[in-house]
DNA sequence: AAAGATTGACTAATCAATCTTT
DNA sequence: AAAGATTGATTAGTCAATCTTT
């Protein structure tokens, strides 16, 4: 979720988002991700900002540190989920996967009382 | 894990397992369960045993309370399994989803420096 | 030495309660 | 009140080191 959380970033305008939509694009919740974005924000990796025009949002943004700790870790990551993924399957394999996993994770979005 | 340690146990003849066969069979590290079992132990659910036969094993024995800690909670963990992900997917689909799974999990499991 | 298991320290995730802004 | 977010306490998982038995 932590690479997830930069990636994420990395490709966003301003390299920004609003710590809610980066929970809801990761899985993850709220206080999970508030946790985890706190550990990256201790590391320098990215900073909080609360939304302007909205003062309820806070944006997440990734710092120069945390893009070039992201560009550093990326090739290695990329190619581990690869080999222990990817390429275990083969491309319809991992189209169908995609498809059950998305329709679990709907269902239990939709099911879920908060 | 907790369930499946126990459910495990409950088929098992004596109801009984080898730690390292629970670790295996709930994709766990040995440590993971170590910890897991400690907490089951605790609550009275299962107990240890050293194997008699080669005292390098530690024989996990589900107990009375925990067999019936198992079937009341049965009903209830099955329903939301089923209606989270089993009637979520065809049972062609289903299928698939676990072959992919098994697949990417034997590769990890291969690839993995102990 | 190797296999099975355990331990303790550290890190991460969960849960319920709380706070702020709208 | 509702939405977004945070906090603190508890529980769980990880990692490396260690112990026991073979």
């Amino acid at each position: 979720v932590e690479y997830q959380v930069l990636a994420m970033l990395s490709t966003s305008p301003e390299r920004t988002m609003r710590l809610s939509a980066l929970a809801e694009v990761t899985n993850a919740s709220l206080s999970r991700l508030s946790h985890l974005f706190k550990r990256l924000e201790v590391r320098g990796l990215v900073r909080r900002e609360p939304d302007p025009v909205d003062g309820r949002f806070t944006n997440g943004i990734l710092t120069d540190d945390g893009f070039k700790t992201l560009a550093a870790a990326a090739p290695g990551h990329v190619a581990h989920v690869r080999s222990q993924v990817v390429d275990v399957l083969s491309a319809e394999q991992l189209r169908r996967l995609g498809m059950a996993a998305d329709r679990i994770m709907s269902r239990i979005d939709t099911s879920e009382i908060n």
